[in-house]
DNA sequence: GTCCTCTTCTTAATCAATTCAGAACTAAGG
DNA sequence: CCTTAGTTCTGAATTGATTAAGAAGAGGAC
């Protein structure tokens, strides 16, 4: 059986090709009596409607966006974060009728040939650790909207500051009066490891996304408030609840203990607090932990951390994206604010 | 400036449009060096690639699957329950280079034009609570699984049996010698209300979604039981945090205040336990709380609920979707498991 | 020299629509 | 009766690629 067309129709009915096209995309072109008819075919021959594809083409138009992880897709949908931010951004595409194309990160080579194939409209990079295939992305010569990292010059941005706020953090740690302090850095997903990254002798800056970004900022803190930064204790994990938890588990192992935790994610210091309540160790008596992002889970939990607008971040990139573009483009930095709640206090143990 | 296709290339180069397309999609069909140049001259133009939307349209293949919602996106992004199916889904997904194209539901209207848009292989319709634009997806000819709801015959399904598994939750809980139960339904998003929802003497079978099936499942149980279905309290509300703390409040507004109380989501279990810890009420001491489906966030909790395998049911469907179709299409029933943790226990008022 | 095979490239058809300019017809105004 | 405007429909060009079939030339075997 032949596949059915617009021209299947035309022929069935007598009428052109055009104006079959017309019965279905501009009712107003043709008779009420004569579309009816048309449709009325359609319907007998299952015609499933003008092709998808064909009509994008000529249109030039797609009618969705891409969004583009650095993670895979199935761990994209494990971190609150992530799906905050994708609520913010479903929000404002939706009400102009667009939809989402989700993009993942199963492997270089896929993900090259899934960004060059995608029938979109624009991108939004989503990357909290830079992303390699920016150049791919911009290849395709959409418009472009880039979250968190990386910075490109002339691309749409939406950030935050992630070192101020981390150094906020830090400094309220600091200022309840502990000293010995742990840190913990996030690290670029399992495989795209760096090895030089915990050397801070290269400034944290935009280009190494927000893993070291935080880290430089609770260094400029430990170092404002007169500790060495060597003796500071530095440990890395990925953004994942059972790495994290290993690595809390090695922090919490050392004697002396460490009195405060900075963790660069809310996700790591959940598990630096399951593992301290596995470990019977009192919070915030015994250990102060402050967390980043302040997803939903923070405020049921107790946690101190640092709030960034999430789905507002989301929203923005969305409007960035939609919107037409403007000059020069436009790079929006969110507010975040210090959120204490009950995981930290002074020190019990005030001594060095 | 005119737009760079394979064309402006071939002529630049002076080959065929067709060795030109060979230069980017089979490399094994032309020479080596004239490749570079063909590709070196790409880019000196500014070329994108070649167009998706017409690789689509020659090809017939869009490697994307559309995944439609019935609520709209932001809050599909909100429930636990979507977006562990959507992990799953994507894990599979992803190993065969598939994107998935996601579609809320902001209107009706919007959401058809955007079903007979989307560029896609097969749709995913995800819908506890039954779909109202089935015909519209099914008018496209794709392939489709749906989950949940609705079943329909020569359609691929993956579900769960709702309303045993809700019998079973309801047992356990009236085996402890619950007597004075709430069952809260969980109805159709607002907007959609069914007004006869409530009334069971239409059994709850698959076509009415899986607020209903639940339903019936508790009512089979308090009957089977020896309670009388009138004697039952009986509260509906949406599968929304607020709505759901406001239902919770009715129940337990209540004199005599029910013993246990019947959530049809864990979502809704939560608002129970939030409601009941503002007004001091002790759980299990005075209160027992039973949930449905064992999210993440249940197990932290304590709460008691019936397990369903939310992520493999995002796995199931995927394959049903990218796997060749099987005839008769496969009707695919997820087992379900009673979890009893620390939110059920006998009641301490035992009187009626 | 002829035949055959390989590699490399081209020609022309095809995918399924949208859109612009214009034709045919009707009705109203002068 | 002629002009003008409005409605309804058609023809042809256009969107940007892929693909099957075939042509041209080189090289080897006999």
């Amino acid at each position: 059986m032949q596949r059915v067309t617009l021209q299947t129709i035309a022929d069935r009915v007598g009428v052109s090709r055009t104006t079959v096209s017309n019965a279905f995309s501009r009712p107003d072109q043709l008779n009420e009596e004569l579309r009816r008819r048309i449709l009325e075919v359609a319907g007998e021959l299952g015609y499933p409607g003008p092709h998808p594809a064909a009509r994008t083409l000529r249109r030039g138009r797609a009618g969705v966006i891409g969004v583009i992880f650095t993670e895979e897709l199935s761990y994209a949908f494990a971190d609150s974060y992530a799906v905050g931010f994708l609520r913010g951004l479903a929000a404002v595409a939706e009400q102009s009728g667009t939809g989402l194309h989700l993009i993942g990160w199963p492997s270089p080579d896929v993900a090259e040939e899934v960004i060059a194939d995608a029938v979109v409209d624009g991108f939004c990079l989503f990357s909290p650790e830079g992303h390699p295939l920016v150049e791919t992305v911009l290849r395709r010569r959409l418009p472009v909207v880039t979250v968190d990292y990386p910075y490109v010059e002339g691309v749409p941005f939406v950030g935050i500051e992630d070192r101020a706020a981390a150094r906020a953090a830090a400094e309220h740690v600091l200022g309840l009066g502990h000293r010995r302090v742990a840190v913990l850095g996030v690290q670029p997903a399992p495989g795209r490891t760096d090895r030089d990254w915990l050397d801070l002798d290269r400034p944290g800056d935009l280009r190494f996304g927000a893993g070291r970004a935080r880290l430089a900022g609770y260094h400029d803190a430990c170092v404002g408030a007169g500790l060495e930064w060597k003796d500071v204790v530095l440990d890395r994990t990925a953004n994942d609840r059972e790495l994290a938890r290993q690595a809390a588990f090695r922090i919490l192992d050392r004697s002396p203990r460490p009195t405060a935790i900075l963790a660069p994610t809310d996700e790591v210091a959940f598990a630096v607090l399951d593992v301290a309540a596995h470990l019977g160790i009192e919070v915030p008596g015994e250990l102060s932990v402050v967390g980043f992002d302040d997803v939903p889970a923070a405020a049921p939990a107790g946690l101190t951390t640092v709030r960034q607008p999430i789905t507002e971040k989301g929203t923005t990139a969305g409007r960035l994206l939609l919107e037409p573009a403007r000059e020069p483009a436009p790079c929006v930095l969110m507010p975040t604010e210090l959120v204490v709640r009950r995981t930290t206090a002074p020190p019990t143990d005030a001594g060095v």
